[in-house]
DNA sequence: TTCTGTATAAGTGTATACACTTTGACGAAA
DNA sequence: TTTCGTCAAAGTGTATACACTTATACAGAA
């Protein structure tokens, strides 16, 4: 069990609700659940920290951050302007073989649209949307407010309706993005991202 | 020593040029420098890889980030678009207060201009200028974007015209800022940043 | 000379132990 | 009842020791 091995499990855990916002990470006994010491497990808490997965402070316990309506606001609006600036960009230098990559990325989210795993295959889709554009630190902001965001969905259930929406619209964008429809294209994530935003503010109200 | 006081002494020496992109920072030899063990380093090294100025790879040495020129350009296209976007934001919810301390800001990054300490001085003018729109989130962005370019700004002497350009600039959007000129003031920042982003190439090719 | 393999020094990773801080429960006073 | 103070239990921080990995210098081969 690497630090490695140790944020994964707990990224995973706190992406998939199993540890809701608020929730507390004693050193001891993520050490014992693991079977290391508490120095690899600090390792972990601190990069998941520097994710922007939970809170570290001097001497108290690490919580799984909870955001506040204003402070999700926030983050939409950067990932509004990140993810279309980014997606943009990548629609300008897309080749087929990139098609083929957001194709085979639609049907895996299709397929976990519905269980446990549907935030990993939702990941991968918006991933293979933006990796045309080749900008590695824009795309890392992006995937750490996803996760920030994520965080706070996963103690919500989805409904289905919802869930049909999603599914609707990355299989949109991926016509769009085959049809060459830049604006379109970019149009409808920007749409996205804005009914993404008021599902989660309509629960935190 | 706490870490947080490591954090900053190496901050401050990888900000200032003493530390040059591609150094090596021995958890051993730190921890000696600072009186402690290598525990409260290996923390504070954690927080600056997170900060962007570090680079730590497991079993490796720490070093100092090396930017590519490709990574210049993108950090300075995000800064560019979070900037003026925080900065348009600022703009509307300006009240006299914050022009003070604007005006406080600037009076200080002019004093400290030709010093070492200059990078601070105009980290704090451009504080000032944002924390109006009460942005944490993209402040913090932000902040970690403008370190990174300055851990490649710090290696190589300013020339005295550079400074000149810069001080003007930091006067102009000043004055911008008082007499409410939004638009303008937006565009005077964009070229602030693209002229920094231009000399900063310039060194490097 | 330049390249490659190897030994050794230097460096990183983490288990353990213990000092220090926070937390939460309980009881006394307002 | 609520509020405050106190104390034990739980938790965090870090020094030390040692196992493991990487880097470096040096010898020999091409």
């Amino acid at each position: 069990m690497t630090p490695e091995d140790i944020t994964h499990a707990l990224e995973k855990d706190i992406l998939g609700g199993a540890l809701a916002p608020g929730s507390v990470l004693p050193q001891g006994a993520l050490a014992a659940r693991f079977g290391v010491s508490r120095i690899p497990v600090r390792d972990a808490l601190a990069r998941l920290a520097s994710a922007g997965l939970v809170e570290l402070a001097p001497n108290r316990r690490t919580r799984v951050v909870e955001m506040s309506r204003d402070e999700v606001i926030e983050a939409y609006d950067l990932r509004l302007m990140l993810e279309t600036d980014l997606f943009t960009r990548a629609l300008a230098r897309m080749t087929p073989q990139d098609l083929d990559r957001i194709d085979y990325a639609l049907a895996r989210s299709d397929l976990e649209a519905r269980n446990a795993n549907w935030a990993e295959g939702d990941a991968l889709f918006h991933a293979a949307l933006y990796a045309p554009a080749q900008r590695p630190r824009q795309q890392a902001m992006i995937d750490g407010l996803r996760r920030a965001c994520r965080v706070q969905i996963a103690s919500y259930e989805t409904l289905p309706e919802d869930t049909d929406r999603w599914l609707a619209d990355h299989a949109a964008l991926r016509d769009l993005c085959r049809a060459g429809q830049t604006t379109a294209a970019t149009e409808r994530l920007r749409a996205h991202l804005t009914g993404a935003r008021d599902t989660l503010l309509a629960h935190l109200a």
